[in-house]
DNA sequence: TCAAAAGTGTTAGAGGTACACCCATGA
DNA sequence: TCATGGGTGTACCTCTAACACTTTTGA
């Protein structure tokens, strides 16, 4: 791809968010910055200026694949950020960046989140400086790439609630303690497990499997799976997904 | 402004709603477009290509008072706009707005929805060529801007569930007839009035005035205002809106 | 045998839904 | 006096919230 093909003032900032040993994480990029303190550790969100015969998904897309090395990514457009001084708010950052040679004065970025299955079906090949973050631990990004991520949070939250988008966080067959766990850590908020399988079982596209746990220090879970076609029949009458 | 000052590749298009006898109206431009048939008259959404100093919704607030002459108008950031035949969806249209030197081949739009008040408190004062179209009336727009209207739309329904913006549609004293219409027709639903006073009267920000509708040939109706500092003091234990 | 998560029912209260009549006003 | 929307109460039912114990497994 060349240079000129680039377009300079828009790009598109990736929030990849996965589910992994109980833990929510992010997928940041380490980038040492050299101040004058010396060379500093940050990290940044995996991003790309839009190309011009590409559409911002297909910006997105490539960034996804890029990074992971997975195709069909669920993701969502969630907000744009334009302040003035987004890029420039740290002079090291600035300069950094600038010397990269990428990047125009002023660019306006298109945010994605995207929701990945860390264990099935597709095998995650991170690129070269692309680690795992837990989400509360994601403070030093640089930019406005804070603001960023947490108002993808902010728009995964409602956004859950209201479409079935969080099995794409769990692997095809999960336990509903997984399930139940992951609202938890997302929205920070405890709910009664008699409560949530009741509410749950009600849901006519969460099937179980005649699968159960195995290798686990205590009595092994059954395995459900989300049934898309199911889901798309039953979403007609009950409108949505509503938790 | 300068020319020089408009960033080429970026615009912000406005979906601006408005309540206006029992109709919800949106806002759009007439525009006569040269064809092989002849000049045909279409309607297209305002907008403007946004500036090198401007953050988007410095654009968008312009494009607002542009149009309606009013400050300060309820405002919501909701899609991005970046199909690569948006523009070009068809020739006249194109080939139309090319000749208007404004436009670059390749605009990815933000879109932005507004909520305004037509009768208080300030004066709406829409500029040449401007006019209120009825929502569902709105079909002949050029480019993608019918699908602009869609998306805000879909947006507006959500957002009105769950924050109370829809005051903004209203006067600043209204009755609870008003409001339940309002909700009606937006979401194109019927309601129950009597289960619609009561979970109304669960709200504590919306007040009843010591006033009274005139003028109408029925029962009058007591007015009601919708407060801001309650809802704020509200939310905080209630979580949100939440109809 | 211990630790850890799975799995399971009941009750009380809150909130949702369905439904019909009289009232005040201007035309 | 008519048409129009305003304003009101009740009963049923569903959903939510709170709560504790037994089971199965690997270590």
């Amino acid at each position: 791809m060349v240079q000129s093909s680039i377009i300079p003032n828009i790009s598109v900032d990736c929030v990849i968010f996965a589910y992994d040993k109980g833990l929510l994480k992010v997928l940041v990029r380490k980038e040492f910055i050299p101040t004058a303190k010396g060379v500093e550790l940050r990290y940044k969100l995996p991003g790309n200026h839009m190309l011009f015969n590409e559409r911002m998904e297909d910006t997105a897309s490539r960034t996804l694949l890029e990074q992971t090395g997975a195709r069909d990514i669920f993701m969502s457009q969630f907000s744009v950020f334009s302040d003035l001084d987004r890029l420039m708010r740290n002079a090291d950052e600035y300069s950094w960046i600038k010397n990269n040679g990428l990047i125009h004065e002023r660019v306006v970025t298109i945010g994605f989140y995207s929701l990945i299955k860390l264990n099935q079906p597709k095998k995650i090949k991170l690129i070269d400086r692309a680690e795992w973050k837990n989400v509360d631990e994601a403070f030093d990004l640089i930019f406005d790439h804070k603001d960023i991520l947490n108002a993808a949070l902010k728009q995964l939250r409602i956004d859950m609630l209201l479409h079935p988008i969080i099995f794409e966080l769990l692997p095809q067959k999960f336990t509903l303690g997984q399930l139940q766990h992951l609202f938890e850590i997302i929205l920070d908020q405890k709910f009664d497990k008699r409560n949530f399988r009741r509410k749950i079982s009600g849901m006519k596209f969460l099937v179980a499997t005649e699968e159960w746990q195995e290798g686990v220090a205590h009595k092994p879970a059954q395995l459900y799976r989300f049934d898309k076609r199911l889901y798309n029949k039953h979403k007609k009458e009950n409108f949505e997904f509503i938790i």
